[in-house]
RNA sequence: GGCCCCAUCGUCUAGCGGUUAGGACACGGCCCUUUCAAGGCCGCGACGCGGGUUCGAUUCCCGUUGGGGUCACCA
């Protein structure tokens, strides 16, 4: 690491929006690369088939390039260490797999999938830590090499010292030491033959020579892993940094629950990447020391972060992603704005013109003159202001709207958990998606009350064109952002409501058939592990 | 629960043994103004707690509390 070129990277997986935790570790992985005058990369970590989202890669270029985080080597743009899409690589994982596992330092395991549950169960019924047991971790190599040659299915597992610790220096923190007792002997390569995260993620990171791991705080727990594994193969360590996480207002790690999460939200919203970039920028940093007797200053430009970023002063309380104070650092870019850039951008803002055609069969029966366009477009157009009183039934007295308003907040969850899974997002799929929303509605609600709290949250107003067209028209980033502010602007229902809830959704009295209702717990955004 | 990380205003942060603990967002007030913004001024508001170390702790150490993360053939 000492005098080679500093290379860094992101490796987000494509399965799901392009995530602002994404762009915050590229941020940092970007001025850090340009700092040391080396490469920043980018690498497609898809080695999960189960969870590949169709379009998320190409969502995932798209976003990153609206904020300027542009990479040097990539999937898209090639490199002299691709392929940079880890599903390409596997016979590099599979050569190196054969390696370690002949260097001693990983092993064969046959182990079925039900005994390894049975295991962890009874684990955790002695409430035990769940872990392998070790069963194959002293068979003969040879006799593993033998039936795996023979085409048994197993995986392969990282041999982790008994006793002993490991201790990895991270930039920010610096020495960590985890006892191995508490560590497991992970599996490195699946039974499908993909490697996991672990095992990919270190050897690309070291065929690709990248020399500065930046990534989240989430994966400091596993760096022991990986130092062991850099140790199997007898690589040099590259220097670890792990960032704290950003946050919900509740100081929980992000998430699309608790706040739009998406990057192509914030840019569909109308944010600047510059203004984005900034806010980012300023989570755990103070902004360039450059004013009068050295003050910070909170504007700034990506050139002024390369300029005067130091990574290794870090503030490590994880920030809260405070929605006002981006508003606010965003309007400063805003003004700042010459009125010639102002136009032009306004104008790709507002809509191009197949963004207009597509608008036309919505608004033309509803205007007579151009003049009426903003009005009946306004939604479509810009932000809406919530209006909680239009997201339960009109017919409601007012001793029931506060009941009606709790109502009200689990059916948007409920909506949102059905539209989030809608791909690919059009009239139609949502249509369908949405046709058991009617059926599960609240005591005392008809289907058309849910979809009336629909059309107001994406709205703020009763009268709209259709629900589903509308919502098309409007993209599935903004519809989930409005949807989310709806929920926000309606009280929160009390703990105790939300768990009887919860309780009674997992045992539904009568589901309705194809409602396609929520069943299991939705996965959190994968932000991968940029 | 085990392990790991973290801890300055409600929020983002400055501070790196001696400061009236600074700035920004948000909030409140005033000014400017035909209105609303923007802008200017003022105000509100923080070192979680307990031990040490030290002449002196926000700052260093230990403990505690609190918050977070992680414990998968997901990343």
């Amino acid at each position: 690491m000492s005098d080679r070129p500093v290379r860094t990277r992101i490796a987000p997986s494509p399965t799901g929006d392009p995530h602002v935790g994404t762009a915050y570790m590229g941020l940092v992985n970007l001025v850090v690369a340009r700092q040391g005058g080396g490469q920043f990369l980018l690498r497609i970590d898809d080695t999960d088939r189960t969870r590949y989202r169709a379009g998320s890669e190409e969502a995932i270029f798209e976003a990153l390039r609206w904020l300027g985080l542009t990479w040097d080597e990539g999937p898209d743009v090639g490199g002299p260490k691709g392929p940079y899409r880890q599903s390409e690589r596997t016979a590099l994982y599979r050569e190196h797999a054969d390696l370690f596992v002949a260097r001693g330092a990983g092993y064969r395991c046959f182990c079925s999938k039900e005994r390894l549950d049975a295991l962890r169960d009874e684990q955790r019924a002695r409430k035990e830590t769940p872990r392998y047991d070790g069963r194959c971790r002293d068979a003969d190599p040879a006799e593993g090499a033998r039936r795996a040659a023979a085409g048994e299915p197993h995986v392969v597992r990282l041999r982790v010292p008994t006793d002993g610790t490991t201790t990895v220096r991270d930039l920010l923190r610096g020495d960590v030491t985890f006892p191995h007792a508490d560590l497991q002997d992970q599996v490195l390569v699946k039974e499908d033959g993909f490697p996991t995260y672990h095992f990919a993620s270190c050897v690309d990171d070291h065929l690709m020579e990248i020399t500065h791991i930046i990534r989240a705080e989430e994966w400091l727990t596993s760096a022991p892993l990986h130092a062991l594994i850099f140790a199997g193969f007898g690589w040099e360590l590259p220097v670890l940094c792990h960032m704290p996480l950003l946050r919900n207002a509740d100081k929980s790690k992000i998430s699309k629950r608790k706040n739009p999460t998406s990057l192509l939200y914030y840019r569909d919203a109308g944010f600047l990447p510059e203004g984005l970039l900034n806010f980012l920028g300023l989570m755990g940093w103070g902004g360039p020391k450059d004013g009068e007797g050295g003050a910070s200053r909170e504007v700034f430009t990506l050139d002024d972060m390369v300029r005067h970023f130091r990574l290794a002063e870090l503030a490590l309380g994880g920030p809260v992603f405070d929605p006002a104070k981006l508003r606010h650092i965003n309007a400063a870019h805003l003004r700042a704005l010459p009125a010639r850039t102002f136009a032009a951008r306004a104008l790709a803002f507002l809509a191009d013109e197949s963004r207009l055609e597509a608008l036309a069969p919505l608004v033309l029966p509803r205007m007579e003159t151009f003049g009426q366009l903003a009005q009946v477009a306004d939604f479509f157009l810009g932000d809406v202001t919530q209006r909680p009183d239009l997201l339960v039934p009109a017919r409601k007295t007012p001793p029931e709207q506060a009941a009606a308003a709790e109502e009200a907040w689990f059916a948007l969850g409920d909506a949102l958990e059905v539209l989030e899974r809608v791909d690919p997002w059009t009239a139609a799929n949502l249509d369908q998606a949405c046709r058991g929303l009617g059926d599960a509605a609240p005591a005392g609600w008809k289907p058309k009350d849910v979809f009336m709290a629909l059309r107001a949250a994406i709205s703020g107003k009763t009268a709209t064109p259709p629900l589903w067209e509308s919502m098309e028209l409007l993209g599935k980033s903004r519809t989930l952002g409005r949807l989310g502010d709806a929920r926000r602007a309606l009280p929160e229902p009390s703990k105790k409501a939300q768990e009887r809830r919860e309780k009674a959704r997992r045992a539904p009295p009568a589901a309705p058939a194809g409602a396609g209702g929520p069943t299991g717990a939705p996965t959190p955004a994968g932000a991968g592990e940029a």
